[in-house]
DNA sequence: TTTTATTTTTAGTCTTGTCTAAATATTATT
DNA sequence: AATAATATTTAGACAAGACTAAAAATAAAA
């Protein structure tokens, strides 16, 4: 098994990587909250037991072994915010911090009886989908909303920051999974966005825009 | 709060402390298979944070600090336990290895709502009484089989061992909490007993007598 | 293409928790 | 009460993970 430390190594690269693309030092350390050189101590780690492949200078990216580890601790993750919302009373904006101590259980019994429990549930509290014990999990095509234009209309499907603050604004503009909204207007000057939402209009910014995802309405 | 480390040998002590008496470095040694040094080391630590009395050479027991904590996490392996049989069809002897996991995760809400979920179940799975967010909860009075007579009866209250192979055992002569034993006779060569359970006579080994807590039938 | 700035790595230190081996206390035995 | 046996503590070492400061490599700018 592998210790906490490196899963956490594991999902923040894996969250990081595009394609086979290397994530480099610094980015894992900023998002982290660590710092550049014990991420190199730990890169050479994961790179011994072959679950990243490590260039020195230029990054890290994850092998085969390390991607499985990977989706297994994401969907042990997802798995128990589904569990904190639907069967003991959490909102989705209180589920972040404690999926992340949960997701580090190793049962493998444990995690499939869960899954049973919520009925296989396909996506979690923030939209992102669930892999299965394969592995296997839905692709979704959404779209930032920052990147839209006057007139698309879609529905939020994903918000790209779960942080509490983020998720507690949305709250307090009824704005949750499912809801729909129209892009009115864009304000060139700042990026700005006006958009209707529950037949409200809202001004949002860009840092707003650019945390919610939307699946366009053809 | 407290490392994983700390709260398992907080949570050893206070199984082994039986009233104010001291601990030994070596009980806590053995219990916890590892060696008498690194408990003294450990015993220091939990006196400076004045979890734990320590007295070098005579040994250590728990502060009113380190008992409120203990029940805590008692109050959360418990609840596990339950959580475990009754939602995700664990046996009774699975339970054990994932609660020790659970049973350090950190969220005052988490278990509270666990609690209620389950229906505020005063006793876990293997029959010991689970605290309440306060720390309460019920003694039971039971006596070990092998300090009973011929002729006494009672029913299964709780186990002493709650390892799988010993539960295992008790599931394949269909003894479960609740069946009522009574004890047949007593061979003083071995001290092992002969008892009846599930209309069935069956012989059992001192260190099984030794396992077995009854609530006496007055 | 040098020079400068940024990123990454190395070297050395620290903390937590563990261990072994040796030293010291305590308890049991004669 | 002296000696043997057992229990406990100290001293020193180690592994995992993290950090700082300095060195080296890469990227950007002049």
């Amino acid at each position: 098994m592998h210790s906490v430390s490196e899963e956490n190594y594991i999902k923040t690269i894996y969250h990081l990587q595009e394609g086979s693309a290397l994530v480099s030092t610094n980015e894992i350390a900023t998002r982290m909250n660590t710092k550049a050189s014990s991420v190199t101590d730990m890169l050479k780690k994961l790179a011994d037991k072959n679950l990243a492949e490590y260039i020195p200078y230029r990054g890290a990216r994850l092998t085969e072994n390390g991607w499985t580890c990977a989706v297994q601790i994401i969907r042990k993750h997802r798995l128990w915010e589904v569990f904190l919302v639907q069967k003991l009373n959490f909102a989705w904006d209180e589920v972040h911090d404690v999926a992340e101590q949960l997701e580090h259980i190793q049962s493998r019994k444990l995690i499939n009886e869960l899954d049973k429990l919520l009925g296989y549930p396909k996506r979690d509290p923030h939209g992102d989908p669930i892999p299965d014990q394969h592995g296997n999990f839905e692709k979704t095509h959404k779209t930032l909303v920052s990147q839209l234009n006057k007139g698309d209309r879609g529905t939020l499907v994903g918000v790209m920051d779960s942080s509490s603050q983020f998720l507690k604004y949305l709250d307090k503009h009824q704005i949750q999974l499912g809801t729909s909204i129209q892009i009115l207007d864009r304000e060139e000057f700042d990026q700005s966005f006006s958009i209707q939402a529950n037949d409200k209009t809202l001004q949002i910014s860009e840092q707003i825009a650019d945390n919610l995802y939307l699946k366009l309405q053809e």
